[in-house]
DNA sequence: CTTATGACTTTCA
DNA sequence: CTGAAAGCCATAA
């Protein structure tokens, strides 16, 4: 038994606008706690793919960063993609977990 | 079978 | 606050 794309897919489409989750939270949340990374390999699959329902961009590090990938330019995007939804970024492009992370 | 890699996390200095 | 190091684990070669 592993973590499967579609087991992220599901978390992540029950993120609410406005929140995000780090990539351990929704691992943990899977029922796998060590699988961050698989999380966020997943979510890069997800990106080749076409699957509109799910909302990566409301995925982050846990230090409330965009995780920056090979391909430059999409964090901007992903940063956008939030701001549209309200979340807000401090000076440092961080968002605040305290008051954004979601809590089931 | 062994290595290398990576949208990660936590701990320690 | 920053940065390095170790831990972790699915995938690919």
């Amino acid at each position: 038994m592993s973590l499967s794309n579609e087991q992220v897919y599901g978390l992540v489409r029950r993120i609410p606008e406005g929140r995000v989750a780090t990539y351990g939270q929704i691992a943990g949340l899977t029922g796998f706690p060590r699988h961050a990374r698989q999380v966020g390999y997943a979510l890069a699959a997800l990106r080749e793919q076409d699957n509109p329902d799910v909302p990566w961009h409301r995925v982050i590090n846990a230090r409330g960063e965009i995780s920056s990938r090979f391909d430059a330019g999409s964090e901007d995007y992903q940063r956008i993609l939030l701001e549209d939804e309200g979340v807000v970024f401090d000076e440092g492009g961080r968002v605040s977990l305290k008051r954004f992370q979601w809590r089931p």
